[in-house]
Order: C-alpha cells, then sequence, then structure tokens
DNA sequence: TTGAAAGCGATACCAG
DNA sequence: CTGGTATCGCTTTCAA
C-alpha cells in the first residue's frame, strides 16, 4: 500500500527568528534544482539557463536574504582565497596601518579576501596551527614569530603561500626582509659622521617592539665598530615621568648624541632634555626613525632615518605569483630602504 | 578475467605538497574509525576511550601534521565562534589601535575568535553579504557603513549579535555611541567659556574622517549656538603646505580660537602658526582632541579632549551577553567620555 | 535546459 | 568502548 510523505518542516513556518535561508530554500521557492540555483547565482558559464529561469532564482534568493555559506562552498571546492595575516598585537605606527591597507586593497583586487586574525592566546606553533584550520590559500606574517616548523604546519595544512615580513627569512617561506640593523646602522653612521663619539640608544620599555628595538642597536653598534666611539643603551618607556628621570642624569652620562628608536620617542627625550637645559644639538645631537611629520614640526627640526615600506602593490603581486606556483624558490626581497633625513637636530 | 586496481597518487608520492591529511588519514594511520578519531581529539566527555586508544590517535595526528578544518567543523555544528569586524580603511591612531587589541584579547578570553575583514571592494549591503558569508556568529562594526537592511542581512544569515560603534544607532542592532558631536560641543564650550567668539574648525581633507569632523563641527555649532560667537569652517590637509598656506591667511580669517580635529592637526596647525608670528593663545587659542602624548610635549602645551573609549572587557560581555540572548532588545551604550584637559593652548 | 546524486571533512547519534 | 552512518550547504559531473 502506497504511503504519501509528507514533509513536516523544522521550524514553525510563522515567524521568530526563522532558520538561515539555503540554496535548497530557494531552489524549491523558485520551483527548480538546487543545482540550477548554484548555476544562476554563479554565473556559470558552463551551462546555459533560460532567462525566465534566471529571474525566478534571483528573485526568490532576494526575497528569502539568501547569502551563500562561505564555509560549504569552500568545503567543496577544496581551496577558498583567503589571506590570512595575524592582526598586530600592539599599537602600529601609520606607516605599518597605510601598507596593510594598500596591502588588503591591492589584494582585494585579485580578488583575495585578506582576513586579519585576532592574535589572543596562542603563540608558536600553537598559533600557526590555528591559522591553518581556515585553511588560508596564503598566510602574511610581519614579526618573527614564525619558525620553519609553523610554515611546515601551514604548508601541509595547503596555504599554497607564506610571506614572512620581518628581519630574517624562515626556512620554506618567501621572505620580505625589513632589516632593522641597518635603520640603526645609517643611524649610527650618520652620529659618528657628524663627530659623535658617546651615543646612546634609546630602548622602548614596551614589550613587542624588541623585534624592531634590538637589531636597530646591533645595527649601531657595527657603525661605530673598531673605533673610539661608545654605546650606551637607554631604556625609556613612552611616558613624562620617564623621559624626565632619563634626562635627569643626562649629563652624569656624559653622552653627545642619541638615536632615540623612532621620532615618537624622540620627540618625548629631546623635549625633556630641553626641559632640563640641554641644548639639542649642540649638547647632544638627536635622530629618531620613521620621518613621521611630527619630526617636521618640532623646533629644532628633527633628523630621522626614513623607511620605505613595500608596495601593497608589489607584495600582492608576489603573494599572487606565489599562489600560482607554490612549488617555486622561496623569494628573498630587500624590502625596507632606509635613508638619514638630516633636518637640525643632529 | 580480473584486474587488480591500483591506487594512483594525484601527486608524487616521494616529496613535494603531498594533500592535506584529513581525519580519515588519522584514523587510517591509528587504526580506529574517524568518529573515534573525532572523540579523542575534541576530549568528548560523552564517551570513553581507552588510554592505548587516545595515545595511538593523538600520535598519529601529530605524525601526520593533522589539523582540523575549520569549514568542514562549522558546517557540521551549524554553527562558529568566529566574531567579525571590519579592518579600518585609513589610518588609526593609538586610541583605536589599542581599544582593538584589549577587545581581540578580551573576545579571546571567552574563546570567540576575532575576525578583521579587509575593507577592499565592497561598500553598504554588498559589504554586510560579505561579511554574512562567513557566518559569524557577532559582528562589530565601526562608523556608520552600517543600514538596518545590513543589519537584517546579518541577522538572517545566523549573526546572533550586530553591535555597531558609531554615532548613532542602527536599528535592530545593538549600539555603543560614540558621540563625537559632543567632543565638538565641550571645546566649542571651553573656548566660548575662555572669551572667544570667532571659532574656526578644522576639517581634515582626507577622505573617510568626515565621519568623525562633520559630528564634532555641529558640536561646535551647538555650543555657540544663540550666541554672539561665529564658527568657521577650516579644509586642512594634513601636510605642512596646507597649514602653511592657510596660517598665511589666518589673520584675515579675523579668528581668535580653533578646534583642530585632533592633536595632530592642532600640533600642524599650531606650528604654522607660530611660524607665521601668530601667538598661542594671546592671539588665537588652541585646542586638540584625543589627548595624545604629544599635546603635553608641544609648548605651549596643548589643550585637548581626553576621549574615554569603551574597555574591550566591557565590550566583550556585550557581545557575549548579546549572543546567548539573541532576541533581546538592542542595548544602547553611551560610550565616549569627553573631557577637555586644559592645558596652555586655549 | 534541467535534475539526480556524489562528495568535500568533521561530528554525533545509535548499534554492536 | 568503538564503528557505521546520516548530515551540514554547496558545487559539479553525468543523464535525461
Amino acid at each position: 500500500m502506497p504511503y504519501v510523505m509528507v514533509q513536516i518542516p523544522k521550524t514553525p513556518a510563522s515567524s521568530a527568528p526563522r532558520s538561515v535561508p539555503t540554496s535548497a530554500d530557494v531552489a524549491r521557492l523558485a520551483g527548480v534544482s538546487r543545482a540550477t540555483v548554484s548555476y544562476v547565482l554563479n554565473n556559470s558559464s558552463a551551462v546555459r539557463i533560460s532567462e525566465p529561469t534566471r529571474r525566478r532564482v534571483h528573485e526568490a534568493a532576494r526575497e528569502l536574504g539568501y547569502v551563500p555559506h562561505a564555509a560549504a562552498r569552500s568545503l567543496r571546492a577544496g581551496h577558498s582565497r583567503t589571506v590570512l595575516m595575524p592582526a598586530p598585537g600592539f599599537p602600529v605606527g601609520p606607516l605599518y596601518s597605510r601598507f596593510i591597507g594598500e596591502l588588503q586593497w591591492a589584494l582585494g583586487r585579485l580578488d583575495y579576501t585578506v582576513v586579519q586574525y585576532g592574535t589572543a592566546g596562542p603563540q608558536g606553533d600553537d598559533a600557526a596551527r590555528a591559522w591553518a584550520e581556515l585553511r588560508p590559500v596564503a598566510v602574511l606574517v610581519p614579526g618573527s614569530g614564525l619558525g620553519p616548523q609553523g610554515v611546515e604546519i601551514l604548508k601541509r595544512s595547503g596555504a599554497r603561500a607564506v610571506v614572512t615580513l620581518g628581519p630574517e627569512p624562515v626556512d620554506g617561506a618567501h621572505a620580505l626582509l625589513m632589516d632593522h640593523e641597518a635603520v640603526g646602522h645609517r643611524a649610527g653612521r650618520h652620529l659618528y659622521d657628524r663627530g659623535r663619539r658617546r651615543i646612546g640608544v634609546v630602548l622602548p620599555a614596551e614589550p613587542g617592539l624588541e623585534v624592531f628595538s634590538a637589531p636597530r642597536l646591533e645595527g649601531v653598534r657595527r657603525a661605530v665598530r673598531g673605533t673610539d666611539a661608545t654605546v650606551t643603551e637607554l631604556h625609556l618607556a613612552y611616558e613624562e615621568h620617564s623621559a624626565a628621570r632619563l634626562a635627569a642624569r643626562w649629563r652624569s652620562l656624559g653622552l653627545d648624541a642619541v638615536f632615540a628608536y623612532n621620532d615618537e620617542y624622540a620627540m618625548l627625550l629631546m623635549r625633556a632634555l630641553q626641559d632640563e637645559g640641554v641644548a639639542v644639538p649642540a649638547e647632544t645631537a638627536v635622530i629618531g626613525a620613521d620621518d613621521l611629520m611630527l619630526g617636521r614640526l618640532l623646533r629644532p627640526r628633527l633628523s630621522t632615518v626614513h623607511l620605505e615600506l613595500p608596495s601593497g602593490r608589489e607584495l600582492a603581486a608576489l603573494v599572487d605569483r606565489a599562489v600560482h606556483d607554490p612549488g617555486a624558490r622561496p623569494e628573498r626581497h630587500e624590502v625596507l630602504g632606509a635613508t638619514v633625513v638630516h633636518r637640525e637636530s643632529s
């Protein structure tokens, strides 16, 4: 005896938070199959659908507020076009901000979706595993938080390109080398050339900045190696108190120059020195880095090391190339142009 | 005649990118079923697995470098713990940077994954649709790019909480109201109270900042409405040239005070005025906003409007509450504390 | 031109 | 305690 199967809806058809519409719902409403819905909504060129059908499908999709499910899509497709980068864990300057923005835009043009993954708990390889769960097609890692292990994890999880953006290359990954050591070297050299011999180097007390400050210090050291000049580490927190304390013992340090990590710390320190009656540059030369606007506005105008970051377009192109040819040898690019801008403070 | 089917690997088994290991691979290697793998790796308490089996599974997972596939997982589960926020499209200041960082950390503590979605192409409702594809459990939207339509799209796609962070509430979404109008009002009021009557208001020429600058201007207007004071719009790009040009015609403007949008524009303008010989505050009072460090370092010290952003923890708690009770009435919170810090420039 | 059906990878029932 | 198996939403052959 034949039974009539009656479809019992799982959720009350009335109102309330109805469940999320799927392509099956669209198909039902349009009176076509799910396949057809897919063809229509993806503008599939492999198959031709009649105009009336197309309209009915679009209509139905709009009516239901249908939005495709990215997870299902990429699960089926076997890949996504997501480029993942960890979100920076500390306040970043305008330089880096602009760089990220450009990059997102450029990758967007190439039809990638950029996602910054919130850096909360995991560190090192655990972080890499967390990123790998999203199966990004490419991963872009600033700083030096990723080791060869992490790269391996990402690649085994299907990442076709891993690009690091930091002081030194990581095995297996493309590297955009930002040679902060060179920044220090330029600054140190500049001060030495201007006749300074007792050089202080500011190291921010704030955590997370060692990645940059340590190589910058080392660069200054190298610049004066084998000369009679000395290098003194100065720890400075980004607060007026800290700067005032440092300035108070300035004369006892006997320094005639200081590389202040960046323009912001330079501004802080310079102000404290001036308040203490230390003449800049006569008594102590000051140089910063990053070439921020504020350096030009200070009096005396702040000498600085101008940094040239890679353009977003270039990086996007590198990523795209790497994605297309995952087997290629890792590229290695020196991307941090560092040049001294000599103004009045040194 | 019987044929022997030979499994031909799609990729050379030698080295090179072998395909991504799945839980089935782990199961095979450990000699158990996929179900068991799932139980073990998720520490499922609903079922007890023998210790030797657990070890074999873990061992196999480690050996293969297995990383679960987030898309498959959330597809099956029917939900994710992703909190999505659009990445800011323009360089953001340290205030906002720190806020984002805190928020990520706080949401991480609550076991959410925060993802900043790269703002490239789509605008308005299209952007909302793009976000909805990821089926985030919550969406956090700064600025005013989201309308009621967008909120509806997100909710229909399963977002249990939509929170806007901007000047005014949006129907259907929780709102963290940042009343930039009040910032302008405080500044305007302060200048008026100090006896100033011809007040200039700087509007950044840079695009994307109107969201903040327009209400700030309006706030100044309201502060002096019904008095004899006047308000003059001043357009200023963040470059020395632009500031110099403005300063050159300063005296012809006949202003005795200026609210400079924020501390950075204030610094730029103040320097230009001083170079032009305009005495601050005697001839023209200057006030900024954001209470950045640099204001304290300028001479005269810069008066400013101190902004108090919501703490990351509070916002995270709001999100969590909203996720647990999606039906609740949208909350509305005033979160931008604005107080004048009077220093020397006004 | 359209539809039926096979999976993508992981999970959670229900049997054994 | 462990193993089949149906299922999530979508794409894509293959047949009709």
